[in-house]
DNA sequence: CGTCACCTTGATGGATATCAAAAACCGTGG
DNA sequence: CCACGGTTTTTGATATCCATCAAGGTGACG
């Protein structure tokens, strides 16, 4: 807790914060808790926005499938993080796949309930705003990398988001949750797998990080910081 | 309005969608209409949201200082369009620079006051959720396009989203408002101005597009799509 | 201890950024 | 109406960065 990095979704949960106990209870009432073994999938790419998700444990990757058919790396979410806000808000189909990739539990409600209960409690509507506003938010910054940042500064920007976002405190330092691959990473850059397994390996000889399969610690972040601009 | 692109603003303006007459006449008494001459600005990036705006008449810029210190173009806003929404709504610092690049009017609400509306109308705060939730899946788009499109397919969503956004019918077909330069696009997709000027001279050349000083014309929608991929 | 998935490293070519310079365009004012 | 200045755009030549291909390594897990 100290100095380690906070999940996306603040505190207990983005959708709960700042609700008086009695409107948590009734939010809390309606969801059902849900467990997913690694593979499991919670949505899919195109599918109605039947459902909320909420990530209680475990580790949540999104994709999409590009243009060549392949599924592509958008984002992982982690505990605290609402799958699928956007998508269930604006009753729009969801834009990605939604894939466990290892034991996760999640809280999920129905779209329909969901609605209801933003239009009956402007505590839980402004909850729902701030997350998508959050994600609004992440979304541009990641624009903007991609647009006017050199390759490497591009890497260490999605490392450093990966650690805010799914990291956690290991040992050595910072760690981001595995699995996350170096595929992954690469596609969340817009850079390909090769240059990124480079990119990182460079900054182990300096250094900067300790990989493994699947696994970054980010050993000295305040240069990466530095990298990223 | 048969086959013209429509604002992204859908309607009447986003705020008022589905509202009743005494609650769209709340909304509207307090908000206040200004003028602007070209070249005047918003807000500047790093601003405390203190106002929302919905562009009435004319365009709007969005630009954001990248860490060589230039400005860049990250989208342009028309007639519908709420600039600043998610900042207001999210009380952050508004990540972007906005700008009329030329004669605009806008109507302007207070932070505060738009906050307490959001808060007091269900229907109110329905449509701030919509017009952030269609910025989130905008930018989704965007960041998707650019990790796994090639060049002269990003050019053509580009081109494509700018005339869905902000282009009128003009005689000879579908027109990007004006002033929308070769660099803005550019910076709208990540490649440089020589480029995009290469790649729409050969459009140009094939009878796609017709070009002009800041001025686009669409001759064939069809056969950009495809290239968009 | 074998197999599979993930990762690293090297060599190569090509797409695109960059630099440089000239041309087209527009508004302005004579 | 025309000449002028600045901005935008085009076009060409060059270099560089990165994607791609190929092959070998390494760790995890049954």
């Amino acid at each position: 807790m100290d100095q380690a990095p906070q999940p996306s979704g603040q505190g207990p949960g983005a959708l709960f914060t700042d609700l008086d106990q009695a409107t948590a209870a009734v939010v809390m009432g309606v969801a059902t808790l849900r467990h997913l073994p690694a593979g499991n999938t919670l949505f899919h790419q195109g599918d109605p926005p039947s459902q909320l998700f909420q990530v209680s444990t475990g580790l949540v990757r999104l994709t999409r499938v590009n243009p060549e058919g392949e599924q592509t790396t958008l984002r992982f979410m982690g505990p605290g993080d609402l799958v699928g806000c956007v998508a269930v808000f604006r009753r729009f189909p969801f834009p990605a796949t939604a894939t466990a990739t290892r034991a996760t539990t999640v809280l999920c409600w129905g779209a329909a309930q969901i609605l209801d209960l933003v239009r009956r409690y402007p505590a839980v509507s402004a909850n729902a705003l701030n997350a998508v506003g959050d994600r609004t938010r992440e979304m541009v910054d990641r624009l903007a990398d991609i647009t006017d940042k050199g390759i490497e500064a591009r890497v260490a920007s999605v490392v450093l988001r990966l650690v805010a976002q799914v990291g956690r405190n290991g040992p050595k330092g910072p760690e981001i949750a595995t699995p996350v691959t170096r595929k992954d990473v690469s596609e969340m850059t817009g850079v390909s797998y090769f240059t990124v397994s480079r990119i990182l390996g460079g900054w182990q000889r300096q250094g900067l990080v300790r990989l493994g399969r699947a696994r970054i610690i980010v050993l000295d972040p305040y240069r990466l910081a530095q990298i990223a601009g």
